[in-house]
RNA sequence: CGGGGCGUAGCGCAGCCCGGUAGCGCGCCUGGUUUGGGACCAGGAUGUCGUAGGUUCGAAUCCUAUCGCCCCGACCA
C-alpha cells in the first residue's frame, strides 16, 4: 500500500476524554474516532489490524471444526423470554421497539439466537457434535464504559457454540476450542495465560479465561510459576496459612485501642503483626416469608485474618449465603453486636450470629480482634476456650503472593491480566428452556450439550497496545500489526536515486506478499519517522541518498534502539528472512 | 445509580469571577525557503461559545432547564 493511496490521520495531542494508553495510542494513531460514549469509529488503519485478527480466529476457527454462519445483531424479545434473560439481563441489555411496538433486543451474545438454530436444524445424534460460530458486533450498555475500546459499549466478538450429545462429547468440545484458543492467542504474538475461571450459577468446572498479560489489566490473576497452575483470583483456592492449632500461650485479655478502628491500626498499636489480627464482617442475608413479606435480615460475621481480604465470590458459595447477601448496615451491626463498626469481634454478641471463620482463622491462636465495645480489642483470643468452634469453616479470601499453590506445587504468584477470551461449559442451560433437543440412538429425544467459547476481537486492539508500547508509540506483535514493513524514503520526490531503489524494493516485498506500506506522502523525515512509530508498524526501512551513494539502507525493527546498516541489494532478503522466521 | 468536573475552531487550551464586536498554540490552505527526527518566513481560512429558554440596551460570561462527555464511588468494618 502507497501512503498516498491510503488515509493515515494522527493526532499530535490525544483528547482528553481518553484516559488510559491504549486509547490514548488508538487515537493518536488514527486507529479510532470516538462517536459516543463507548462507541467508536474504526478507521482505515485500525480496521486493518482488526481484520488481520479476524482472519487468524477464523483460520484457527475452522482447523478446530467449528463452522461460520451469521446471526443477527437485532433479535425478537421473545427467544429472550424464553431462557429469562430478558428479565435477569438487567439494564446491559440494549432494549429497542420496532414501528409496530414489538420488542426487540440488541445482542449482547447469542445463545438464544443459536439454540434456536439448533433446536430447528439438529434432528439427530447423527448430525453431532457440531460448532457454529460467528464474528459480530455486540453490544452492552454498560453502566459505566471506559478504557477505550477495552470496555465499550459496542463492540466485536467472536463468539462459537458447541453442541453435543452427552457431557463426554462435550467435554472434547470444550478441549478443542481450549486448544484453538492457545493457537489463536499465541499467532497474534501476545503474551497470555489460560486460568480457570468461575463458573457462577451453571457449577462445573469446565471454564477457562484467557487473559493477556499486562500491569493495567482489570483482572488479577494467581500462578504457580512452579507448575501449570493458574487461576483468575475470584477463583483460586487459598488454603490454610497454619497447618494446626497451637496451644494458647496468652489470657484472654479485654486492651484499651482508642480510636484504632482498622486492622492496620491497632496492629501498630500494639506492637503486633498484622497477622495476628482478625477483622470481622459483617454480613446480612434478606429473608421473605411463604407470603413474600420481608421478615429480619439473618445476620453473618465473617473472620478473616488482617492482612487479607474478603472474597465475594467464595462467600457467595457458602451455603445460606448462596442466594444472596449484602453488606449489614450500621442499625443491624448495633443491634447484633451492641457496638459499631470498628471494634467488632465475635465474642460478647447481643444476639446470635452464624460465625464462620476463614481457613486460617480457623487455625489461629492467640489472636486479636474487636470486643464489641468502642474502642476496645480482645488479645489473646482462643477459639475452645474463649469462644465456641465456629459454626463454619471456609475459603473466605482472596489468595495473595507466597500463599501455597492449590496444587500443592510451590507458591503462588500474582500478575493483572486483560480478560480476551472465555471458554465455557454450559450443559443444557439453554437448551433445556429453550426445548432444544435431538433424537437419540435410542430413538428419544435428549437435550443438547453446550459449551461457548468467546473472543473479545476489538478488546484484544487495546489489550496488544497495554501490552507492548512505549513512549513513541504502539509497538504492535507482527500478527495484528496494520502493516508489517514500513518504507520510509527519505527525499522520494526529489531523488531518482532514493524513488528507483525505494520503489524496487516495495516492488519487490508486495510481490513476495508481504504487506508493506510505501511512505510517499513527501513528508518531512522527522514527522514521517515519528509517524510511522507512532502506529507502531514493527520492520521499517529507511532509504535515503546519504546511505545509498555507498549502496546502504537502514533496517530497524519497533524494538531496536538503533538502526542497522544494510547492503541495498540485500535489504528485501533479510526483511522477507526476519517475516518467514 | 450517588458524588465531582468539563462542554469555546480538527486537537490542546485561555477568556467567564467583574456582561460591551471571540483569542492562543498545534493542525489546515496559498506562496516561498527548506528537507536524515514532529522546519522557517509571509499571507489566509475556520466558531450558531453543547442546546433551549430567561435577565439585560447588550450574554461565551449572570439565571433556569436540558443534553453530552469525563473522573471517582457503588466490598474491605
Amino acid at each position: 500500500m502507497r501512503a498516498s493511496q491510503f488515509f493515515i490521520s494522527t493526532l499530535k495531542e490525544a483528547p482528553t476524554d481518553a484516559d488510559i494508553t491504549s486509547q490514548k495510542l488508538m487515537l493518536r494513531a488514527g486507529m479510532i474516532r470516538k462517536l459516543a460514549a463507548g462507541i467508536y469509529n474504526y478507521m482505515p488503519m485500525g480496521l486493518r489490524t482488526i481484520r488481520k485478527i479476524e482472519a487468524i480466529i477464523r483460520e484457527e476457527m475452522n482447523a478446530a471444526g467449528a463452522i461460520e454462519l451469521l446471526m443477527p445483531v437485532i433479535q425478537p424479545a421473545e427467544l429472550w423470554m424464553e431462557t429469562g434473560r430478558w428479565q435477569k439481563y438487567g439494564a446491559e441489555l440494549m432494549r429497542i421497539k420496532d414501528r409496530h411496538d414489538r420488542d426487540f433486543i440488541v445482542q449482547p451474545t447469542s445463545e438464544e439466537a443459536v439454540t434456536d438454530i439448533a433446536r430447528g436444524e439438529i434432528k439427530s445424534y447423527r448430525q453431532l457434535p457440531v460448532n457454529f460460530y460467528h464474528i459480530q458486533t455486540k453490544f452492552r450498555d454498560e453502566r459505566r464504559p471506559r478504557f477505550g475500546v477495552m470496555r465499550g459499549r459496542e463492540f466485536t466478538m467472536k463468539d462459537a457454540y458447541s453442541f453435543d450429545r452427552d457431557e463426554a462429547s462435550a467435554a472434547v468440545s470444550y478441549d478443542k476450542m481450549f486448544a484453538a484458543y492457545q493457537k489463536i492467542f499465541a499467532r497474534l504474538g501476545l503474551t497470555f495465560r489460560a486460568v480457570k475461571a468461575d463458573t457462577g450459577a451453571i457449577g462445573g468446572s469446565r471454564s477457562h479465561e484467557f487473559q493477556v498479560i499486562a500491569d493495567t489489566g482489570e483482572d488479577t490473576i494467581a500462578y504457580c510459576p512452579a507448575s501449570d497452575y493458574a487461576a483468575n483470583i475470584e477463583l483460586a483456592e487459598a488454603l490454610p496459612l497454619i497447618a494446626s492449632r497451637a496451644s494458647p500461650m496468652l489470657e484472654l485479655t479485654k486492651t484499651a485501642t482508642p480510636g484504632k478502628a482498622k486492622c492496620e491500626e491497632v496492629a501498630t498499636f500494639l506492637n503486633i503483626a498484622l497477622s495476628v489480627t482478625v477483622k470481622s464482617i459483617v454480613l446480612a442475608a434478606d429473608k421473605v416469608d411463604e407470603k413474600n413479606n420481608p421478615l429480619p435480615a439473618e445476620i453473618w460475621l465473617l473472620l478473616l485474618r488482617g492482612d487479607h481480604e474478603l472474597n465475594e465470590i467464595k462467600a457467595h458459595k457458602v451455603p445460606g449465603l448462596d442466594k444472596d447477601f449484602r453488606f449489614a448496615n450500621e442499625a443491624e451491626i448495633i443491634e447484633y453486636f451492641g457496638c459499631k463498626p470498628g471494634y467488632l469481634g465475635p465474642i460478647g454478641l447481643k444476639k446470635t450470629v452464624k460465625i464462620i471463620a476463614d481457613r486460617t482463622v480457623a487455625n489461629m491462636s492467640d489472636f486479636v480482634s474487636g470486643a464489641n465495645e468502642e474502642d476496645m480489642h480482645y488479645t489473646g483470643m482462643n477459639w475452645g476456650r474463649d469462644l465456641p468452634e465456629p459454626d463454619m469453616i471456609a475459603d473466605l479470601r482472596n489468595v495473595v503472593a507466597g500463599d501455597p499453590s492449590p496444587d500443592g506445587q510451590g507458591t503462588l504468584a500474582i500478575q493483572r491480566g486483560i480478560e480476551v477470551g472465555h471458554v465455557f461449559y454450559l450443559g443444557t442451560v439453554y437448551s433445556k428452556p429453550m426445548n432444544a433437543t435431538f433424537l437419540g440412538e435410542n430413538g428419544k429425544p435428549q437435550l443438547l450439550e453446550m459449551g461457548c467459547y468467546g473472543i473479545g476481537v476489538t478488546r484484544l486492539l487495546g489489550a496488544a497496545i497495554e501490552q507492548s508500547h512505549d513512549e513513541r508509540g504502539i509497538i504492535w506483535p507482527e500478527a495484528m500489526a496494520p502493516f508489517t514493513v514500513a518504507i520510509a524514503p527519505i527525499g522520494y520526490d526529489r531523488s531518482v536515486m532514493v524513488k528507483e531503489a525505494v520503489d524496487k524494493l516495495y516492488a519487490e516485498l508486495v510481490t513476495a506478499g508481504i504487506d508493506a506500506l510505501l511512505d510517499d506522502r513527501g513528508e518531512r523525515p522527522g514527522v514521517m519517522l515519528a509517524e510511522l512509530e507512532l502506529i507502531g508498524i514493527p520492520h521499517r526501512v529507511v532509504i535515503g541518498e546519504r546511505g545509498l551513494k555507498e549502496g546502504k539502507v537502514e533496517y530497524q525493527h519497533r524494538r531496536d534502539s538503533a538502526a542497522t546498516v544494510v547492503d541495498v541489494n540485500e535489504i528485501a532478503a533479510l526483511i522477507k528472512n526476519k517475516l518467514s522466521a
